[in-house]
DNA sequence: TTTATTTACGGAAACGGTTGCGAAGAAAAT
DNA sequence: ATTTTCTTCGCAACCGTTTCCGTAAATAAA
């Protein structure tokens, strides 16, 4: 344990530890050269402040939350590390939550927060049903929330999100253009607005091109996910093009275009929101919606640090779009096989 | 902020703010029907108890930290689930830190450890040149640490890692039993043991098979290390087979020999340490040494609450070793292109 | 009935910083 | 010389919980 607090740096000094204290904090009250006998024996005595005693006193803990679905991801991996990032420039400290795509889950770690062991919280929504009372209740308890990526649209709080209606629309236009008949389109969540929100832009493009297609409701089961994918591609009416709300489901399909046979993207062209970095190495190369996790991650950062620092005002249509790309590979081309 | 505390339910029950603590902690001194008015009270008021001022008391966080190098990345992303799923069972919370591969970082962050933050330190080590004494000074404040994966040989703390020679020497001989003829081994450190072993094992497989075979280090600019392999690539007497320490530089060769024109196997056979899950998916499918990464979070993470718990005694000699798993796809096969 | 032992609870001192207020001494103003 | 104003620092309360210790009442033992 470290033991080295300001009751023996003040003795050591013959100062009071209120003097100690506010000659660490740089007062303007404390003179120049205590406070440098002060500095010298704290860096000496490798003085480092309980951040328990800190927090306890000034109701900040210096601390957010970053709860998410899961990290195993490069799009969760790449917010957290702009998260990080920001948090540790600023004096912060990250603490992680990792949901698993479970509510239940998501309610216990959001009551565990209303303790105040956070300053604030960035939060990526868990997939399934939402009822958002827990939210509710850590606002209530004056804890700052940004949301990004899968956000909440019934919480007033600070969103920070890519341009979802859009990016399904182009996604679809693109198989369209591709030459594809009969489209499919593989959800995770009918509760997410960011899934509803892509689920409108496809279906807005099936309408404006005159296509066919229909809708996979995955769910967090991987092998279930990959039975439906695979009664999918197996039926006489295949599609003839995929669209893939997250990555994980497009590698499903690849998966089960290798047992069933078929070509990508001669049989069936396939697109995804990604951001895998080997994206461009598959066997096709993938073509992306990718998003700018990172910044997205450090914008959502951004914004909760501006907040705690009551330099924001927030507003129920409170949002920031970051664009997703779209990066054309062969998955949907022409049908080169190289 | 959460102002329901002690005093106040205390007051509410004519009680004395002892007795209502030790209710809630379901001590022996209180009768059970003063604890039943008091838990149901606090259940109805909703009470949390401050983490801070609990902290402060007990000296003891329930939190703990993991240091990282970085988390876009599939083995640590799956080492952080291992590590928050023991955790949250346990009742703890888990900061994290990334080093971004640098070591002063890495000296800023075990500094900042040092205050008392956390009961203990999940980490492992970045690929720079190692100085361990902010590593020491940590274990001189008697926060216990344990390491996964890049371990410190210098310091006496429980490591938790995969038989990395016996993985170098099977990765080389896999090549060589493919046919190749002049190795080349591309490694991120010189410094860290496990890059150290792998080597090791690379040389002997080298020597007992009698094939010639380079090093090439890499590092952390991922940009350098790509020139680094297109001039390895591109010389007259290039390697026939590579083997790549980490996925990131596997990914290199791939993007390399595709702007050489080189074909994979053909040309190039390229095995890797990797966790990717769509090593299986690339062009051509890239055969890995997979480690356990889930597995060795979860352990790293048992080992430290065993030692938070007093219940584990560490040696000099406390290692754990979970094997990796040589997983052979079409990266080091015969040659059919598919 | 008196004395020893439980049982059940309250008082108060921690834990280690932070901060409002007051006060002593020095400097400045009158 | 006296009063006022700074400058610099100390005292003590405070944050919310835990825990040592003490004590009154209830029960058991003598």
């Amino acid at each position: 344990m470290n033991s080295v607090n300001l009751k023996q740096l003040a003795r050591e000094l013959n100062l009071s530890v209120s003097t100690v204290s506010r000659a660490l904090r740089d007062s303007w009250e404390i003179s120049t050269p205590t406070k440098q006998r002060v500095f010298a024996l704290a860096k000496k005595m490798n003085f480092q402040p309980n951040p328990y005693a800190s927090s306890l006193r000034k109701h900040r803990s210096r601390t957010i939350a970053v709860v998410i679905p899961e990290v195993a991801n490069n799009f969760f991996a790449l917010a957290i590390k702009g998260i990080e990032t920001v948090a540790r420039t600023k004096g912060y400290h990250v603490l992680i939550y990792l949901t698993n795509e479970d509510v239940a889950e998501e309610v216990a770690i959001a009551s565990s927060l209303q303790s105040g062991r956070v300053d604030g919280v960035v939060l990526s929504l868990c997939g399934s049903a939402q009822d958002t009372r827990h939210l509710v209740e850590l606002q209530q308890r004056n804890i700052p929330m940004v949301f990004f990526d899968r956000v909440s649209e019934g919480i007033t709080a600070p969103k920070v999100m890519t341009n979802d209606y859009e990016s399904g629309f182009v996604a679809t236009e693109h198989l369209v253009k591709a030459g594809c008949r009969r489209l499919a389109h593989l959800t995770i969540s009918m509760s997410l607005s960011i899934s509803l929100k892509r689920q409108q832009g496809y279906m807005d493009a099936l309408r404006r091109y005159d296509r066919d297609g229909g809708i996979v409701h995955c769910g967090s089961d991987d092998d279930a996910n990959y039975r439906m994918i695979r009664t999918l591609l197996s039926g006489e009416d295949r599609p003839d093009g995929v669209f893939a709300s997250v990555e994980k489901l497009a590698v499903q399909v690849y998966h089960v275009c290798r047992e069933l046979g078929l070509r990508i993207p001669e049989d069936v062209k396939v697109i995804s929101f990604s951001n895998l970095v080997t994206a461009s190495l598959l066997n096709p190369s993938l073509t992306t919606i990718a998003q700018p996790a990172f910044d997205m991650g450090k914008e959502a950062a951004t914004i909760l640090f501006r907040r705690l620092e009551k330099k924001y005002i927030v507003t129920p249509e409170d949002r920031v779009m970051l664009p997703a790309k779209l990066e054309v590979r062969e998955s949907t081309g022409a049908g080169s096989s190289r």
